[in-house]
DNA sequence: TATGAATGAGAATTCATTCAT
DNA sequence: GATGAATGAATTCTCATTCAT
């Protein structure tokens, strides 16, 4: 019987707890109860309030960037390591969307809390980007640019895209306006991608992925 | 005597402190002290936490959805008007820089707690992009896309730069790579106009403005 | 134009609110807004909660007792004295509600509470009984009893009554039963008169009063 | 080891300080420092102030009228059942003198707050003591009178005697007037049974119970 | 490991009172 | 006399954490 252990029920339990109310908002009780476990025990398996979250944060981050470094290195042009580099990141946000809320809360602190290791984690894509942008201009294929405002580009999109699911599927309730309920992250990511590639191209006539 | 009221300091020092630690993160007595204030004077002018907060928000957002609408509306082509919505909420963005952190905050609670007035300030601004874009499919000059995908792409982009600042600089300097010391928002606004039009635009001959 | 002096507006819904909260349940913020006048100003007319909850007191308990010393003089017999005693106890406290009310909870607190004021009120009340009732033993129509429980009764029952008009005119909503709707106090009155003078008397056959 | 559960010593302290102090005027503070238990604690085991007040009147009046009810049933005749209600009601008054104040307090505020299950429990005495007269009446005995008045005349005159005796011993000692210092119930539900049924009896050559 | 009970240090809110105008 | 604003001292309640079993 494949029981889940109480360390990693409670690990769940408060990364969601941490995406939806942040970590002042989080509280102890609440994921002792929504974990269906007595709160002593969350202090058995995880030292403190801070150290859980830390937890949450590394468990979270880490198999993210490692898929998108692994999806990355599969593909060898510029632009194509590009757009796997986009696409891969939106679909690991949507696969996870405690991720996406956990990083935007993190990133309006203006990251000072944010751990070291997600810290460290942030900086392995913005490296991996450098390096296929630089990638690309030594082909002559990409223009030179500002890697760090295509990441903003990249992580703010799709960020605000999977956070906002939720909010955009009750605004279309309200609304009765259905363009609201995009729910579906792949287009998104394609067209994300389309439009910074295009803006990178050197020339504009290249032929572009489908 | 230019005293600043009471009500109008705390306002501000609430602004300020609930978007660097968030609501649940932010501390009455805190702000009391940074105000100079009596705590039971917040009380006096703003009923509760949440109140206050209600409060900030609907200072924050209001003056910034209405600089844009005047923005656009001063322009007339559609690509103008793309220009100039984005270029607005990039100044107005760097102006206000607590309204990037509390905005993103609010997306990643899912919005669900983001009061009414400020849900509808930024309905405002995406019907808004609505029409820029709508106009510019009657012009001929954009092709149709899907108006949601746009504004995520603005708002998550700037709100994610602006927010940054602190934290670039800080790793700016644990890195001493200079590159991440960006922090003028004018650039990246022009960049991310640059980048949105030209993936819109129906011929890619067609003139950019500079 | 006879307008009501701000002092005396404020010690009549001071005492109100000392009746139906207590004196820690009542809140001088509710009773300026009560009353229509600014907080500070009870503080002008009044020194402090302590002192405006005495003065209500004195208001209230003197006139009360003047008037059942005043109605019982005007009797000779022991027989009427005790009955115009009750009556006039029972038709003062319905004619000032609030009466029955302060009272009560004085007498729950122990009385430890009760101003000065209000104690040597209610002393007088009950020498008065006391010399009633050793008229009547004089007289040869009483029995010899103790005047303190012929006081609790009288007291006790009246107060009880008055002050639980409101209580059971919901109960008799909820309930349907009409007969606890009475409110009118006097046949209260006169039937406890009744019952205590009857089983005063020393010979069960001496006339009653109808 | 016979420890006294926190929750009951809770439970007891808050008993006596809402009857000395009301609800307002007890403080939580003074609670938890009576009980030597945390302020915390309070809250682990009654929720907020009102529950815990709530709770105190549950544990109070229930028992009492359950006593009145038993000690009736026992007897058969209605003014044996009469004579056994007050004393009982008396009886167990005097033995909870907790009872006398806080029920004082809740007919002071017209009873409107009483907790539903309080107000239940009066509507049980009440209840009872209809039964007892009307039997009264259908064994020519009693005279039709209406309850309510004498359910007034047995809480009002009780609640009064064992709420004042504290006030009382203070009286006796500052004026010397030993007839104050009466602090034994029992007399005064004898005096009281006895003037209530004598009022009552149709015949008042009937034999009455010495 | 697990849990019910306990707790100290806060944190939000209230309230009587005062002050400047 | 009257009033809006301010304030210190509570007061209720919360929360992360610990302890005994």
């Amino acid at each position: 019987m494949a029981k889940i252990k109480t360390a990693e029920k409670i690990l769940m339990g408060a990364t969601r707890l941490f995406a939806q109310h942040g970590y002042d908002g989080a509280i102890m009780d609440d994921l002792a109860e929504q974990c269906g476990v007595n709160k002593a025990s969350i202090y058995y398996h995880h030292k403190d309030k801070i150290t859980l979250y830390e937890h949450c944060l590394e468990a979270l981050f880490t198999p993210i960037v490692d898929a998108i470094i692994v999806a990355v290195e599969q593909e060898s042009g510029a632009q194509d390591k590009l757009a796997m580099h986009i696409n891969t990141f939106a679909k690991e946000s949507a696969a996870k969307p405690y991720f996406a809320a956990i990083l935007m809360r993190e990133m309006a602190s203006g990251g000072t809390n944010l751990p070291v290791l997600a810290r460290t984690q942030m900086q392995r894509i913005l490296r991996l980007l450098k390096q296929v942008l630089a990638q690309g201009v030594d082909e002559k294929v990409f223009k030179k640019t500002e890697p760090l405002i295509v990441h903003f580009m990249i992580v703010g999109t799709i960020n605000l895209f999977v956070a906002t699911i939720p909010l955009r599927n009750a605004l279309a309730m309200e609304e009765g306006c259905q363009s609201l309920k995009v729910s579906n992250v792949k287009p998104v990511g394609k067209q994300l991608a389309k439009t910074i590639i295009r803006s990178l191209l050197t020339d504009v006539t290249h032929p572009m992925p489908p």
